[in-house]
Formats: C-alpha cells, sequence, structure tokens
DNA sequence: CGCGAGATTGAACCTGTTCAAACCGTGTGG
DNA sequence: CCACACGGTTTGAACAGGTTCAATCTCGCG
C-alpha cells in the first residue's frame, strides 16, 4: 500500500475511471483503491479460475492479457497500457475466464469490485464511465475480430503498430518511436500468425524504410505509408 | 407499437435485461421500452454512423451485427437470437460502430439509453445485469478470437455449429435440432473463411455423419463427436 | 418457364506454417 | 574473466490448409 499515489494526482486519470467525476467524487473512488507494491516481470496478477474479487487499473507498465483453451493453447487477447482497465470480462461469471500477467516491471491498482459496484449507485459518473469503458472494450474487440478474421499479415502487423503508436500517443508519449515491451512470440500470438512470420515482417518494414527497430525500440520511419498499409493494402 | 407484449410476460425474461428484478422493477423497465413492428428479413434495425439512441433486445427471429471497413470489407460480428442485447459497442462513442440486420422476420424491443441509464441508477439489479451482459459479450468476443485466430476451418465450423446448439438450448428449444437462417456467406464471414470451405465442410461432416442437412433444417446425429471436433481434434 | 441468388464441387494456386539451423545477447557458474 | 547455456530472434526451404477462380447445380419466385 503505497498512500503518497492516488487518483487525484494521477497522470493518468483522464484516461481511466475518474474522466467524469468531481474532485470529491474522485476522492471517494480513490478511498476504495487499493496500490500494492508493483508487478515484476512474468509475474501473474490474476488467474483463469481465480475468484472475481476486483477490477485493475494499469497505473505503468505493461499487462498482457490471455486465455487458454482446453486443449492448452494460449491466445494472447491484450496489451494493457496504462489508463487501461482489466478484468472486465470476469464480472458475468463471478470468475476470471482469462489471466493477466505483467510483461515488465507495472503496477496496478486494484479496484474491489462489490465496493466500486455500491459507489456506481451513488455517482451516475463513475457508473456511465465503467459502462463506457465497457462498451469501447467490446467495440475494439470487434475491430480485433475484423483484423483478425479479414486481413494479410502484413496488414495486421502495421494495423498493430498503428494502434500502439496512437494509444502511446493519447498517453503524451511519442507517437513514431516506443518500446515494444512484449516478445515476438507474444505479438504473433496476439495477430494469429507465426513467430517467423512476424520476424520477417519485421524485416521487411525495415528494408522498405517503413520502421528502424534497434533492440526493444521501434522507430516509424514513415507514419503515413504504414497506416496505408494497415488500411486498405495487400503487398 | 405493441401494448401487448410485456416484459412481465415475456417468455424470455429471465434471458434477458429483467434477470435479477422483482414484479415492480420489471413494470418500470417495461414502461420505457418501445416496441416497434417486426422487422422483415434484411431489414436494417441501425447502421454504422446512425447517431447513438437505444440499446435493442431481440425478441423473435435473429439479427446479424456487422462492420464494415474503410476499405469496404464486411465483417459478421455476431448472430443475435432472443433475449440477447444489441448496440452495447455503441454506448461509448455515442455513435453506432456496427451495422444490424434482420436476417430473418424478427421483432425486437427499442430501450432508449438515456432511460435506461437513469433507471439503472435507481434499480441495482438493473445496473448489474446490464453490465452482466456486457460482460459476457467481452468474455463471448475473446472466445471468438480464439477460435479464429488458432483454430482449423473444420473446429472453427464445428464450435459455432456447437455454440448455436447450446444457445438454442437454453431458450428451451431443441439443441440437436434446429434452423441455419444465415447463408453460408454470412456464415463463412463471422468464421473467417470462404464460402466454398464452409459448404465443403459441410459436406464433410455430413459424410461421417455428424450432422444432416435438409434445406435450412441442420439435425446434429452425433453430438459427442461434434463437440469433440470443435474442442482438441484437427482433422 | 426461365431468371437469379445461393450452394456445391473441382482444380490450381498462394499465403503463411512448419521444421530446421544458426544467431545474438545476457546472465550464471566455474 | 571466460565459457556456456538458454530464451528469444532471424533466416531458409519445403509443405499444407484454405483461397480463388470457374463451372455446375438447386430452388424459390416472377
Amino acid at each position: 500500500m503505497l498512500p503518497s499515489i492516488k487518483c487525484q494526482s494521477c497522470s493518468i486519470n483522464q484516461l481511466c475511471l475518474p474522466v467524469m467525476l468531481v474532485e470529491s467524487e474522485i476522492e471517494h473512488l480513490d478511498s476504495i483503491i487499493q496500490r500494492k507494491k508493483p508487478l515484476n516481470k512474468n509475474e501473474m496478477l490474476f488467474r483463469a479460475g481465480d475468484d472475481f474479487e476486483a477490477i485493475y487499473a494499469v497505473r505503468s507498465g505493461c499487462i498482457k492479457s490471455y486465455t487458454i483453451s482446453e486443449d492448452g493453447v494460449e491466445q494472447v487477447t491484450g496489451f494493457h497500457l496504462p489508463g487501461e482497465i482489466i478484468g472486465l470480462d470476469a464480472i458475468s461469471r463471478e470468475m476470471h475466464p482469462s489471466m493477466a500477467k505483467a510483461i515488465e516491471t507495472s503496477s496496478v491498482c486494484t479496484i474491489p469490485y462489490s465496493k466500486l459496484e455500491m459507489l456506481s449507485g451513488e455517482i451516475p459518473g463513475l457508473r456511465q464511465q465503467l459502462i463506457r469503458v465497457m462498451s469501447k472494450e467490446i467495440h475494439d474487440d470487434q475491430e480485433l475480430m475484423l483484423l483478425l478474421n479479414k486481413k494479410s499479415a502484413d496488414e495486421r502487423l502495421a494495423a498493430f503498430l498503428m494502434n500502439l503508436s496512437s494509444r502511446f500517443a493519447s498517453r503524451g508519449l511519442s507517437r513514431d518511436c516506443f518500446n515494444l515491451t512484449m516478445t515476438r512470440n507474444d505479438m504473433a500470438n496476439y495477430l494469429g500468425l507465426a513467430v517467423e512470420t512476424v520476424s520477417r515482417l519485421f524485416s521487411k518494414l525495415q528494408d522498405r524504410k517503413y520502421i528502424s527497430i534497434k533492440d526493444k525500440e521501434i522507430t516509424i520511419e514513415d507514419m503515413t505509408g504504414l497506416s496505408k498499409l494497415a488500411g486498405t493494402r495487400c503487398n
């Protein structure tokens, strides 16, 4: 518990649950939130089958969420950046159907759901924001389905990079230079491709001067080109 | 407006928003719901870009929801049976990002969102159920992503049929004999396959006595076999 | 009867997978 | 301090699942 960190002063509170709240309401929300010590790389936040107690807001770092099918195949369902909420898929069954793991040192805010649910009865703005966040997740998932179902490997990777880029930008970070903290494996899994394919595509995108990569750091050299690739083009 | 139809007497109210409500609350909910005349086959319920006014509950028939990407490619995102709620992806942007069309004669209940939002401040059970429905949709979408990303064509079709089967069963209908109201094209699109592939797979599943098809009516002859196919197997 | 949308079947093709090998960087223990 | 092991990445070559294109079939409907 780190009492010094509060929603009121959190740099990303405009991306998170407090968006529509006034000062006094934020204080109220803040009072139910628990903040534990940061998770180390590869540490689990929750596992499939765990009782549903709380939803989580990413404060820093990056959390990977994924499911495992009966036959043991892993499916990465998302990479969550600061301000994003995790665990919403657990509400309906009161049990986590998916897992969440830190892919780099990350801190999260724990929001006990029963308290949030009560509070949302009192604060209309909180209720609205929670529902908006869920609605956005539904919408984003549908976009992802389109991506996975209808696009070629090139388009998928380009779209993935553009998506990351704009999410970093909306957090006040650079839109054309950022770290790819996840492994090639995780990316490939998320995009429904083989690792080898992703690796080849990175090489190709570099050859064609769309991007350049140094270690984990990617620089988008030709944003319009890449976005065109993500959209319509086929090769 | 058909005043004779009410949530209180609706045969599927235990699958719909009223699940957790007591009689008086259901009445209240019912009072804000509008019921128009049924939609004909191929009639649109809403279009992408439409202002978000309401969410919809399917009462009878089947509604297909789908998106269209910038480059005009259609992606079917779901087939909605009675009791299911449509339009939840529109809340966050106050605009419909997707389309919904009746694929057979269907009736829907229109639930004006501003009124629902207000009512959900007064009725905790309604708020909870709305959030559960959204949570379930998030979860279902993730399962679908796994299906599209990690499974072979055979597994996809088998899983699709099993999914329909169990949804019909939970509506008190036969779990092993039902109508496939959607076209092969829609199924293929939804599953991320070519029409031809779906057609071939149906033939194959019939040859191997998993199912039999007569016109639009499918009978599942070997439920355990089909579910095994949907799960682990590969050919 | 004949038209047209949807469904089925066949055959060639292509994108992305799989298998295999090598490479690179980092942390660990002798 | 170096050797080595190991996870992650890259590259090459063969393979396969599903697509694409084209032709035919079926059925409902004017």
